[in-house]
DNA sequence: TTTAGTCACCGACTGTAGTCTTTAATGAAA
DNA sequence: TTTCATTAAAGACTACAGTCGGTGACTAAA
């Protein structure tokens, strides 16, 4: 599986070159401010190379987003089993969010978003083989089982009332230019509100 | 106030004449098919005067956005008083769905919600002396002064959680090609749910 | 080792949104 | 009525994402 020829390897190399001299000029400058132009020329390889191995513009950030993937799977090993599964999602919430605002950023964040409406480009935000959706459903199953949630509403539909939710609140944060919209905050009281319409208590 | 020069009228006109041809090509071809050029030599006008008289390609489709406005102030006229705040919300979110489906349609709000999140144009989706802010924000308060709601929250945050969730529902259903997702039954799912943790009978 | 084919890469080219300089028709002031 | 300033409109031009035909180094089969 990992014989690769020299022309493969090389290829390779040269995709990383473009992916690491993108994101640091993206970093440094803004997605918007950089240039395909610039970054060929940066990295000193041609928009062939570019678009050998990169579909647009906005997909090399997408590669960058989607490390938050591993992101969930690395919480979920050090996720305590005995809390709530509110509490869970709770924690869940905050801890995406922080990651989000101070790893991945707000300029990133854009870009996804932005670019996920075109409807020529992959479906990623809404993929339910996502390690996120997987999360959130099992975190579900297991509110529902100990009585903790409703269990009128399906664990699939209320998944996708979460993960709707969490995708509002990094909208919102996207329309916002100055800082006066805390993404942590602004998604906790979403997510709890949320929840406790999902209490079972509840009617 | 109605004292028009001459030229202005002129200037007028050519811009209703942009405009309407610009609407007329996105419906028949879609906003992405349809080019400036286009638009500006069917009109039998120029570059120059369609960016006298809008900022771009996208305010064009925003102009149209905003007749919505009209739509919520006709809406309020018609809503009966004696009912429910929760019930006058889904009332209002099922009626604004039906029309954003029906009238003004997925590609517009695509493009509404693609030049949104751009940080250079106007904040129009989050402007809070939008008629629809006016609308919710007048409900809510109703709402929690019937004792309907909760007034641990105050009505300017609860406006505030509704036209987000609004803006998630129909932020995903741009995210959707086919016709899988109802934008009507999923706006009001989302909103029930979201009254159901606002009632002043829990906790 | 030769040879035929592949594919990573190159950079000139295209399409399109948006800008800039110029022009002429209008309107205000004398 | 003449003059001067204003501004709507025109269209050539720029910037930039993305495409496409060509090229040569590498690979694999003989």
């Amino acid at each position: 599986m990992e014989k690769l020829t020299m022309r493969q390897q090389k290829a390779l190399k040269t995709k990383q070159k473009i992916l690491d001299t993108s994101l640091y000029l993206f970093g440094r400058k803004g997605f918007n401010n950089v240039t395909v132009d610039e970054i060929v020329q940066v990295s000193g390889t041609s928009k062939g190379a570019f678009y050998t191995h990169f579909k647009s513009k906005h997909e090399v950030f997408l590669e960058k987003f989607k490390e938050i993937d591993n992101f969930y799977l690395d919480f979920m090993k050090k996720m305590p089993e005995h809390i709530d599964a509110s509490e869970q999602i709770l924690k869940l919430t905050e801890t995406q969010m922080k990651y989000l605002r101070d790893y991945l950023g707000k300029d990133l964040i854009r870009t996804i978003y932005t670019n996920a409406i075109d409807p020529n480009t992959s479906q990623f935000l809404i993929n339910e083989s996502r390690p996120y959706f997987n999360i959130v459903h099992k975190i579900v199953e297991k509110g529902q089982e100990n009585g903790e949630f409703k269990n009128t509403i399906s664990p699939d539909r209320i998944t996708n009332l979460v993960t709707r939710n969490i995708r509002g609140s990094l909208y919102d944060w996207c329309l916002y230019e100055d800082e006066k919209y805390d993404l942590v905050q602004e998604s906790l009281d979403v997510i709890k509100l949320l929840l406790e319409g999902l209490k079972a208590t509840n009617s």
